[in-house]
DNA sequence: CTGAAAGCGCTAACAC
DNA sequence: GTGTTAGCGCTTTCAG
């Protein structure tokens, strides 16, 4: 492989008659020197085609303007949407981002974990995902989003939707609309923030003085489309009667929503839905799916300054955030 | 901030007892060590929390197991998709992936191009955006996904669509169903890939004898099912007529389909529509949509093993694959 | 304003 | 088996 030679720094002092040093400080345009100085160097960069070497410039400095970001499935537009967001207004800040999918792996997370601190990152975002596992964490500034680590990490904070208000207003939503068997749907893992939806789920039935069913609350062990339709057909079939569903994404919602049309069961005047996100989904399928919004820009934009700010060497300004969600009304209640 | 001293191969070393040079055998696990020797190490890399420092490393080797890949949206299932599976099979293989959303601009790619140089990649996956910007292309071996650069990179593959047949299947199953009046709705810009599927749409109504009608082809500066919508309203409003349409893709349909539904057309009595990629949503939508199915795991698939092969040295098998779509008929035909 | 030189953490010859 | 040493490409004092 006749990869040719490495440009370097060096080259372009060669070239240019002047010490490394120099052509250094122009590159980082970091003053003193003179114009002529610096368009001499320009001029060299690129002809050469010249790309500064950004480990030898990382190991120097013992830093890069990296940021990783966790994210536990990308094909889940709730979590492409905040990626895409934190990745734009990053990289309006000089920051480069590293995206790390790990596919609901533990396991996944920790090499990742690894990997970016080898990488000296300087700073972490970190969506969703279980809440422990945050042994050997980076020593750097982290924004957690939908994620309640037991011992967060020591400059960080932790960004989420009101899950609790959102699970709230789904169970609302589906009593006012006359519901009185109402079914839950969810992640089979106990993730806070499937909790916290839970939680405000029940205290509002409980509100109506009514006491939650066991067997109304179906669980799945991965979170798409296909595993719901199981879980409710299964139900279906077990005799479990309900007049309205609240499941906890909109993806659980569109499987749930294609059990109850093989069941023969018609929505919303025998069963209604609501659901969790309000992916762009919600709003185009067969039904369109009456959800709560979470609120991914802003989400996305607090996480990036309260992430710069501590990158930057300041505290954070609050521990803890909480994002409002919204009900989306449409036609599955 | 008393960020506590980084710990170094230099730390282990001095912590055993060692050298360096033999710390960073046994962490490497190149041989040349006794048994007692690599547990005295792998204990001391416990205590300590040592990670090896990447940037060191690979500024030392001239080489990091990382590869690029650039990507124009992240938010679109077709895109996240490969990017899921070339991720998680790379990872098997033990190179990390670096995933930049250029957000469908060429000057972020340009950027991104630049960092990825500097961070020396290894290798790189490059899927669809322009054809062009191959200029200061990273010196590395890379795979485009459906798309056509004037100027490929040296050590290079081009893995796409069958798209001319895509086009040619859609129009053949709108010819079928009786359509005459066949009018497409695509991206503004001439992709290679959009090209294809065009030109294997029109061979195909040549072929039966129609002559494509200017009026009848519709473009969208985004591709998304906003501007499709609209696009299809506004044509609806100014009078031009069809009895089928053919959508590049089916996010592209959604949109489409809505306008149609707007104007009071029933899909397929008066209209017919044939979509392509085969994104979740378009079986989940109020009509499931007839499509043409892209084999991202093939094409993932292909990609990764190239690119490999490549980056150990070999050369490509191929400079150009072709992987075969397929019809998938559901109601919107 | 510019240059010489040290050293970031690591690997790879080359000695022993 | 293990240690010594020389850089990889860059930034940053410190002199001049």
């Amino acid at each position: 492989m006749p990869r040719k030679d490495q440009v370097s720094i060096k080259t372009i002092a060669e070239k240019t008659g002047l010490s490394t040093a120099t052509v250094s400080r122009v590159i980082n345009k970091k003053g003193g020197f003179t114009r002529e100085t610096y368009e001499r160097v320009q001029k060299a960069v690129q002809e050469l085609d010249y790309v500064p070497n950004a480990m030898a410039r990382g190991l120097r400095t013992r830093s890069v303007p990296l940021v990783g970001i966790i994210v536990p499935d990308i094909i889940n537009e709730f979590f492409s949407r905040i990626v895409l967001r934190v990745q734009l207004a990053l990289a309006a800040r000089g920051y480069s981002v590293f995206i790390c999918n790990t596919d609901e792996s533990a396991e996944n997370e920790q090499t990742y974990l690894a990997t970016l601190q080898g990488m000296q990152i300087s700073g972490l975002v970190c969506i969703s995902g279980s809440d422990m596992t945050d042994e050997a964490w980076p020593n750097v500034p982290t924004v957690y989003i939908d994620r309640n680590p037991i011992r967060p990490a020591p400059r960080s904070t932790i960004i989420e939707s009101d899950n609790l208000s959102g699970g709230w207003m789904a169970a609302t939503e589906l009593l006012r609309r006359g519901c009185r068997e109402i079914a839950l749907l969810g992640d089979e893992r106990s993730l806070s923030t499937a909790l916290s939806r839970r939680n405000g789920f029940q205290h509002a039935l409980n509100d109506a003085g009514l006491v939650p069913e066991e067997s109304r609350i179906f669980s799945v062990a991965k979170v798409d489309e296909k595993n719901a339709y199981d879980a409710v057909s299964f139900a279906l079939r077990s005799g479990v009667t309900f007049d309205g569903l609240f499941c906890m994404t909109d993806w659980l919602a569109l499987g749930a929503l294609k059990a109850l049309e093989n069941a023969h069961l018609r929505v919303p005047g025998q069963v209604r839905v609501v659901g969790f996100d309000d992916v762009r989904v919600a709003s185009y399928s067969a039904l369109p799916i009456t959800t709560i919004r979470q609120d991914t820009d802003e989400m996305s934009r607090l996480a990036v300054e309260e992430l710069t700010r501590m990158m930057e060497g300041e505290p954070c300004r609050r521990p803890h955030w909480i994002v409002p969600v919204s009900l989306i009304r449409r036609e599955t209640t």
